[in-house]
DNA sequence: TTGACCGGTTATGTATACATATAAAGGATA
DNA sequence: TATCCTTTATATGTATACATAACCGGTCAA
């Protein structure tokens, strides 16, 4: 724990919260979480304020830290902003993929097509199918936006780390027509699948948090 | 300087940053602008971390921090970005602005017809002008992931505060159509026209830039 | 001549003590 | 009894000392 400290301990941090281990609402108190890593103050401390710079941790009274808290209409606002920002990209990678680029994709599906219900899987299959998304778009700032937005979702996503059947064969699908878009180079198609698959998940999510 | 020094040094930086006072490549040393401001380490600090995160600062040799240096790539990336993040942000605008936020665009764009050849009484309209469609978009999370992004032109904008008369007049014109989809409520042609419009800003900046 | 090694220099990284702000609780007073 | 002021507890904010990493330049040996 030599070097280095604040960002192991950023980085635990963004990991616990994003995998649910510290809940919205909880407090994140420096001395309190210095005790339980085992240094001082100071490292803790820019963590902290790395993490609220990142929204994912606010400040209540006395200053205090604790895991950001969302409403339900956050959580629309923010999965909105991600499905434009997503739509935005796979439009752009639709025209720009490289043809390698095209065959990975064809083969990623592929793969979420053979996984079966193993949902951990696929989950993790559905992980790449969008970052080659991303990565076809040729744009750097653009897909760390991304990339930072989405990760603002996985607090919400992580609780619910299985899905029912079928979303899962739903998603497939949808896979599949924006596959299909993005190889005959539909910018417009494209975008428009790319929004509905989102807000879709958005939806399965509600569901399942009853919000 | 009793309270929230570490935001004030974050702030004035940013500022001193964007209006060029500091210029890329510049290095950004705790002590010196510990000095410089009269305070610790400790905030000075604090703020450079923030830099770093909002992408204004990069690390040399000796993790020494400076001012992030920017390619011509790297500003075509980041301007094609904000192209796309605004557009998405008219397009929604488009269909979801209130009577009045409608009422409110065309009074700034009259604004703006208005102003004659004062580069920098343009320039503050064209930012309400901008921040009006990103609050008739409705959405928090898309309008400051764009703020974010435009903070970081700024860099690049600031040294050339003037304009020439012709992308004066071209930008008026590209408002007023904008203003015209918006108003008819047509959300593809708003898209489209918002990503001509940032492209034609970004131009005219490689131009001056000779880039 | 070149290569590696090894202090010196200089930057940030961390620990700790003290300062300060503020919400909450409790007592005095109308 | 309600309200306002004071006190107090507890959090972060800041200053400072010391630790540590890494580049740089010189020296020595092959």
């Amino acid at each position: 724990m030599a070097v280095r400290t604040a960002q192991n301990i950023y980085d635990t941090l963004i990991t616990g919260i994003a995998s649910g281990q510290f809940s919205p609402g909880e407090p994140l108190a420096e001395v309190a979480l210095a005790e339980r890593f085992g240094v001082s103050r100071t490292p803790v401390r820019e963590a902290l304020h790395r993490l609220e710079q990142a929204n994912f941790a606010e400040r209540g009274p006395r200053r205090a830290f604790f895991v950001r808290k969302m409403r339900a209409s956050d959580l629309e606002d923010l999965f909105e902003a991600v499905g434009e920002v997503e739509a935005a990209l796979a439009a752009l990678a639709a025209r720009r993929m490289t043809e390698i680029q095209r065959r990975q994709l064809q083969a990623i599906l592929e793969e979420g097509k053979a996984c079966g219900d193993d949902a951990r899987a696929y989950g993790a299959i559905n992980a790449r199918f969008h970052a080659q998304i991303g990565q076809g778009a040729h744009n750097t700032t653009l897909s760390e936006t991304h990339a930072d937005l989405t990760m603002r979702t996985q607090v919400w996503r992580s609780a619910n780390f299985e899905r029912d059947a079928r979303r899962l064969a739903s998603s497939r699908e949808e896979h599949a027509a924006l596959t299909d878009a993005i190889l005959e180079g539909d910018a417009d198609a494209t975008r428009s699948l790319m929004r509905q698959h989102v807000a879709s998940s958005f939806l399965t999510l509600t569901d399942i948090l009853g919000v």
